[in-house]
DNA sequence: AGCTCAATGTGTGGCAACGCACATAAGGCT
DNA sequence: AGCCTTATGTGCGTTGCCACACATTGAGCT
């Protein structure tokens, strides 16, 4: 895995945190921003483990999810090129008790963990973007919940394919219906099953490994309500931060 | 509701967060508390409202859950004497799509909104006890969320009598079958046969709208591994909150 | 003491998701 | 081209929780 010091600005503004930092703030963490690979699967952390870095992915998308003893599992929310992984490194409880996963492959710009709360502690605009984030990350958790007591598993199929392709650049998914039970919590069959009555529908079409959705608004209607109030809420935080841009 | 100003410390000393200032941060807020009664569903904010305070519970527990457009609910953590209720306030985003509603009255010390931001943008002690016991409340939804996809009515029913019980200074709770299903976003005769099964175990005893746990053991060997990881992580990150004492 | 209403108990039928056990097929490999 | 692994399809029976419809009881009130 080849890690690429100094990466262009370009690839920084592809993840919208750091894009949306001020020139000052931004110079200081360049230098030591890491751009390297997140192959599918990879394990960013595991709990308990002491974080080293904390992950701004570009292309890349992580997922948060607890493991049971049992072994099964459940995600509580994703990271896309919208936030970045490592909270608990300025949460101040430097590790966390659920894990967090390579989704679908990808780039992220790694900083240390102490040059994150260096900057951090400055009070500048990385804090409070950082925080903002942070709050939006926990609406996702708290919808996670609800959605998990409340909606069948094709809905909350829908609401996962729509967030995740809100990350994404293209229509087309890198994953196996395995996987995506992983990150439901469900059975794969279950999957199967949902997975045939949407393409019937029409909103996607897939093969082994790979989803492409056809229908935006299909799967829109077809989702809970919690996609839409993740998605809003997202928005109501954040949305600045995906427009401003540091001169 | 009567509000009394300038509470002794004696109050302030109830709330673990309150309790493990130094001096110097706690005089500045003294004088700015304000003890209030916290009666049972009172809804302290709605999605969407501009929170005006934030709140301390000293004896009071807090829900904070989510309402579905169906009506049907479910509850993300609960905040007793260990914590705040208003998170938002200083992470940035002023409100949340959630909702926060008194499960067991008691009394809350509260901050002006201003005052509240004000003292944790110095960048002291209670930045870093709020930023602690936000992850703390992370953890809670996190595991709400894996919990509500894995385990049994029953399984869940204890995990939520040992939180609740954990916050309480007796053995008693105030609450009916009906408001402990609409946490759970459960039937309420979902909650009545679990009870049922409990009190035939001897572990707790229940008339209405009155819960006693009389074998808090026997609750924990039937809850699910939730219980345990959210105490042990709320232990890990505000275990020196409790114990430290201001001069 | 009796009334009354909210809280709790119980039953029936239905359904979504489960666990398990396979059958089938599709893509990458040599 | 053929093989072989891995992904997907399908069919059971089972179960936990659901919605709905009541019966019963307890606590507080006048």
């Amino acid at each position: 895995m080849a890690n690429i010091h100094i990466p262009q600005r370009q690839h920084s503004s592809q993840n919208h945190l750091l894009a949306a930092l001020p020139t000052e703030e931004y110079e200081r963490l360049a230098a030591n921003l890491e751009l390297v690979a997140m192959p599918l699967g990879e394990m960013i952390y595991e709990p308990g483990m002491q974080l080293q870095y904390a992950y701004f992915p570009t292309s890349s998308i992580v997922s948060l999810h607890y493991v049971m003893e049992s072994g099964s599992s459940a995600e509580s929310s994703g990271v896309g090129n919208e936030g970045m992984v490592g909270i608990s490194l300025f949460m101040g409880g430097d590790t966390t008790s659920s894990s967090a996963v390579v989704q679908t492959a990808g780039y992220a710009l790694r900083l240390e963990r102490r040059l994150l709360k260096q900057e951090f502690d400055r009070g500048g605009l990385l804090q409070s973007l950082l925080l903002r984030y942070t709050q939006a990350l926990m609406t996702q958790m708290s919808q996670t919940a609800a959605c998990n007591r409340h909606h069948s598993v094709e809905q909350q199929l829908c609401r996962w394919l729509l967030l995740t392709l809100d990350r994404m650049p293209s229509n087309d998914l890198i994953i196996t219906q395995e996987l995506v039970a992983g990150m439901l919590g469900v059975r794969r069959e279950g999957i199967t099953e949902a997975a045939g009555r949407l393409q019937r529908a029409g909103f996607i079409n897939y093969r082994r490994g790979h989803i492409s959705v056809l229908d935006r608004h299909g799967l829109e209607s077809t989702a809970c309500e919690c996609y839409a109030v993740v998605k809003k809420e997202m928005h109501r935080l954040l949305s600045d931060v995906q427009y401003r841009q540091s001169a």
